[in-house]
DNA sequence: TTCCTAACTGCGAGGCGGTTGCAATAGCGT
DNA sequence: ACGCTATTGCAACCGCCTCGCAGTTAGGAA
């Protein structure tokens, strides 16, 4: 996957495992049981998860260095994403049809997903300022939440 | 250093060696001169560069795990600080007067650094629009850079 | 249905970026 | 000059991936 390349494959969501399976074989690879296994974990989680805790919950679970390669393979075909929140290893989620973006808090360490209408009047008022179009879906906009710019200027 | 922990401290910028080793003192630390060779590289520097670089650019070179050591304490001083550009190791340099702010384009993966006036205008247009409040000195805003959405929209 | 072959898998080792422990060295206040 | 402790280098270690390889298996061809 060489991990930290950025996952400018445009996203492929789709509803079920049925047809995540099928485009997978669209794209000419192979179902095996380990991506059914893959996927059915997928489907389960509510929030990204790192390929250690998807690969142990997986049944049987997972090779880890597979998982990768698979998650990779995934990647490419759109059906899943991932994103670095925080320092910890990358987190997985299928691919949706309003992929999330999200914002880390430096000061307090969490993360949470930017509103859609939110994000995409800041990108158009962003990319005329700059001239450079942000996206936070992989690599989150990082800074202070607005609790903690509270608590800052409050000690201010 | 914990690397990834955010540089919340203030930035305390000097004009020369000399001055850099006054602040060190002043704060208790010592002046040894593996801690004047690394500082005369930073001096030396013109932009970012990792630890690996640092340390093997020192006379005589540093060790690196000290190296590691030496500017983690440079930075809680405020005389030095790290970017994270792009997926490689974080990046070192002097804090300036007027601290850079980075864009990441992810096409192309290159750095820029952006006009002061511009990046704290969008960062303006990000809190009024999300709430958030983003810094991108450490880690930076990241996209597409404008030759980047020229070439996409081209091809659209 | 069986066969063949390329795709996929698990396992082990390896790499990069960074951290920790510890014994030896060396600032610097006295 | 002395002694206390910060700082250093070395070596081992850790987390997060990545690679190589031999064994397995999906799935088209015969």
């Amino acid at each position: 996957m060489t991990m930290p390349e950025s996952p400018l494959t445009s996203p492929r969501p789709v509803a079920d495992l049925t047809s995540a399976l099928d485009v997978l074989r669209e794209d000419g690879g192979r179902v095996s049981s380990s991506r059914r296994a893959l996927l059915t974990v997928l489907f389960d989680m509510d929030a990204p998860r790192s390929v250690e805790q998807i690969a142990s919950a997986a049944v049987p679970p997972l090779d880890v260095p597979s998982t990768y390669r698979t998650l990779e393979r995934l990647e490419q075909v759109g059906l899943v994403r991932h994103v670095h929140l925080g320092h910890g290893p990358g987190l997985f989620e299928l691919a949706s049809i309003d992929d999330r973006e999200y914002a880390w808090c430096e000061s307090c360490n969490k993360a949470s997903s930017i509103d859609r209408a939110k994000i995409d009047a800041a990108r158009d008022l962003i990319e005329k300022a700059t001239g450079h179009r942000p996206r936070f879906g992989h690599f989150p906009l990082i800074g202070l939440c607005p609790e903690c710019i509270a608590k800052e200027d409050a000690e201010a």
